[in-house]
DNA sequence: AATTTCCACAACCGCCAGTGG
DNA sequence: CCCACTGGCGGTTGTGGAAAT
């Protein structure tokens, strides 16, 4: 049994919408708001797919779009982006207020993917003798939340006092199980009080080194900074009877920043 | 001026995750 | 647990306009 289509191909308009439609989308949207997009052409009378109404709205005719001429303080943030998060074109327009994935995504199939292949065929993970994970792709340094394994963890100036054992788990199971050697407490977990280190977990995913990224300062001011990193470490470090994380745990953490921004901002 | 090539971007497609029955 | 529905995402394609020949 196949999937069912997201809507009966047959009859329907395809390619650039006409203002007339658009008219129709908005005022419907006005009317009804967002959402149930399968049902929406044919109630708004629309001879459209449910998808492409949405994506047209998302793209192009809320309110709130901002189109055309990005900033070269915008193209810094969102290269500084890729190179943290890759091609998650949603999690980098989340941090780029009124601009689109796709618009991002094209900008960036269309401009800085040439200009940054050009420009940057420098530092890796794979270069640091602490990388164990092999690296499957050479071309970008990325986290993908779906190959996430935190392989290993760099501290920073430590003081002496907070030269300590960790372990990480890395993994599903308990071979998977990674132990940071040092000097540390009894119990093999560490805590994050407020201040204290300067400590930076460094996700060898194969694709990215959070630290080196950091001490390139390639993250931007009140983006992602030393105050939100060690926020993000407290959470999920402080509770010793959980040391236990993973990559999901940072991205979810951009996720839920980027909601808090966007609740703040409503 | 006509034709070809290149580029930008809007739109489409297929897949996936979350959710509710 | 299974299945269908829905929304969302990222990759890819199609097309119109600009630039080059």
């Amino acid at each position: 049994m196949g999937r069912r289509p997201c809507c009966s191909k047959e009859g329907l308009n395809r390619g650039a919408w006409t203002a007339h439609e658009d008219k129709i989308l908005k005022e419907y949207i006005k009317v009804h708001g967002e959402g149930r997009w399968r049902n929406l052409p044919k109630r708004a009378g629309l001879k459209r797919c449910g998808k492409s109404c949405r994506l047209r709205w998302l793209n192009y005719l809320r309110p709130d779009i901002k189109r055309g001429n990005i900033s070269s303080d915008e193209e810094e943030l969102i290269i500084r982006l890729h190179k943290l998060l890759g091609n998650r074109w949603s999690l980098i327009a989340g941090r780029l207020p009124g601009r689109t994935d796709n618009e991002i995504k094209n900008y960036w199939n269309t401009n800085l993917g040439k200009k940054v292949k050009d420009g940057n065929q420098s530092s890796s993970c794979s270069q640091n003798p602490m990388a164990t994970v092999p690296i499957p792709r050479q071309d970008s340094n990325v986290v993908r939340a779906k190959a996430s394994k935190c392989s290993k963890v760099v501290f920073i100036n430590p003081k002496p006092q907070m030269q300590m054992q960790m372990q990480m788990q890395i993994g599903n199971t308990e071979a998977e199980t990674a132990v940071m050697e040092g000097s540390g407490n009894d119990n093999g977990f560490v805590s994050f009080p407020n201040g204290e280190t300067d400590m930076l977990i460094d996700f060898n995913v194969g694709d990215v080194c959070l630290s080196e990224l950091l001490n390139e300062e390639l993250l931007p001011d009140g983006m992602f900074s030393d105050e939100l990193l060690k926020e993000w470490a407290q959470t999920n470090f402080a509770d010793q009877d959980n040391a236990s994380t993973n990559l999901h745990s940072l991205i979810s953490f951009l996720e839920s920043t980027e909601e808090t921004q966007t609740l703040g901002q409503s």
